[in-house]
DNA sequence: GATGTAATTATGCAAGTGTATAATTGAGGA
DNA sequence: TCCTCAATTATACACTTGCATAATTACATC
């Protein structure tokens, strides 16, 4: 007649190890870091909080899996569009800033997200290597995508790389921030301008072909 | 023999404010918004905790009125730079982008604030007041900046605006974030140029005597 | 079907959270 | 000097937090 005991079911570790992943991620961006409770999060993947023990040394061991996962999806989702991108430079490097400023890569959970991870990213030094590892990573990638251009300077491109990376991550946040505050398309448009004026070149939208063939 | 009451002294009503929001924020740069509790705010300020309630409604109520001071700040010592600019128009928006990418804007602490607000400024409607009051009143002086600029056609300006806004959000977040790694005016430089670029105009880093005359 | 074992739940605990309320005390005016 | 009142402290409370540990139960293997 008292409680019965909850009916579960026994999943691979890797699938509960990802869902609670998502449900702390969930959490933290809806509510910030302080919403990304123990309890909040065995309970939006479904199990007793007593299980993320199980499966993670302690929280902070969960909260640095989730921050690997973000940022790994989000240059991901980034670095994809290069792989169905045509062999000119300029149309590379215009379809990988294109895609840098629209969804999914545009996505006001993700800058939460981001913004959540912050502090943490600042005082452990764990999390600091996994931000090394993603967000210079990235711009290392921009970079080379700029030393491909034609007649580009080799000793100019760690500036332009510089720059042209901080178009991208200031036209994401505002895009993040302000979603409704830009129409269709404009935000890749200003960035491309920005981007190429800084360049010296001409990048243009990719046409629809050439992102999704 | 037991616990002696402690001593303290009565100060006006607008230093214990300013005191207590100080120390709130020193407490969220250094440690996120979850170290910023009422009893460390208290401590930090020399305080006990009950005080706080006797200046703020709650704790919700010291946290807006902590970000006001810290968005205020900051638009506003990026501002300051006009008061003794120049009256020529590209000599003028030069010290404005100059000044937003050197200390004290560019400041590591002021981005962790600025971080550890983001999800209140989501979720609280009087946050996202103070925040359209503050940070859309900063773009617009940029656009008028632009707006003041030779030969610049009006119906261009937002779009600049947008632009140049991301050119200086995106660097300031990289120097804040990556201090170290941009030489001394590095930024300042790469900022005036690719703001330059977008504008189709030469911006030139101010002459000392320019910035404190 | 019996059995072992690892995945999962249940329970409990010490510390910390924001807040309410009562008890003190500093400081200015009579 | 005394008195008053607001500024400040002290204490208490209900709740939440992360974590440890013990009790169960689902599932694979025999």
């Amino acid at each position: 007649m008292s409680g019965e005991r909850r009916k579960f079911r026994r999943e691979g570790e890797e699938r509960r190890r990802d869902a609670l992943i998502v449900a702390a991620l969930e959490l933290i961006a809806e509510g910030g870091p302080g919403g990304a409770t123990v309890r909040a999060i065995a309970e939006r993947a479904g199990v007793t909080p007593g299980l993320i023990r199980h499966y993670f040394a302690s929280k902070e061991d969960l909260t640095r899996a989730a921050y690997r996962a973000v940022m790994t999806a989000l240059s991901g989702d980034n670095a994809a569009v290069l792989e169905a991108a045509p062999r000119d430079p300029l149309a590379r490097l215009s379809a990988f800033v294109a895609a840098a400023l629209r969804p999914p890569v545009v996505d006001p959970q993700r800058m939460g997200l981001w913004a959540g991870f912050i502090h943490q990213v600042r005082r452990d030094p764990a999390m600091a290597a996994i931000h090394a590892e993603t967000y210079l990573g990235y711009r290392d990638l921009l970079e080379q995508l700029i030393a491909a251009l034609p007649g580009m300077a080799p000793d100019r491109c760690r500036q332009h790389a510089i720059a042209c990376n901080a178009i991208i991550d200031g036209l994401w946040l505002e895009g993040c921030a302000l979603p409704s505050a830009f129409a269709g398309g404009e935000l890749e448009r200003i960035g491309l301008e920005a981007a190429g004026a800084v360049l010296g070149v001409v990048l243009t939208a990719p046409a629809i072909q050439d992102i999704a063939p």
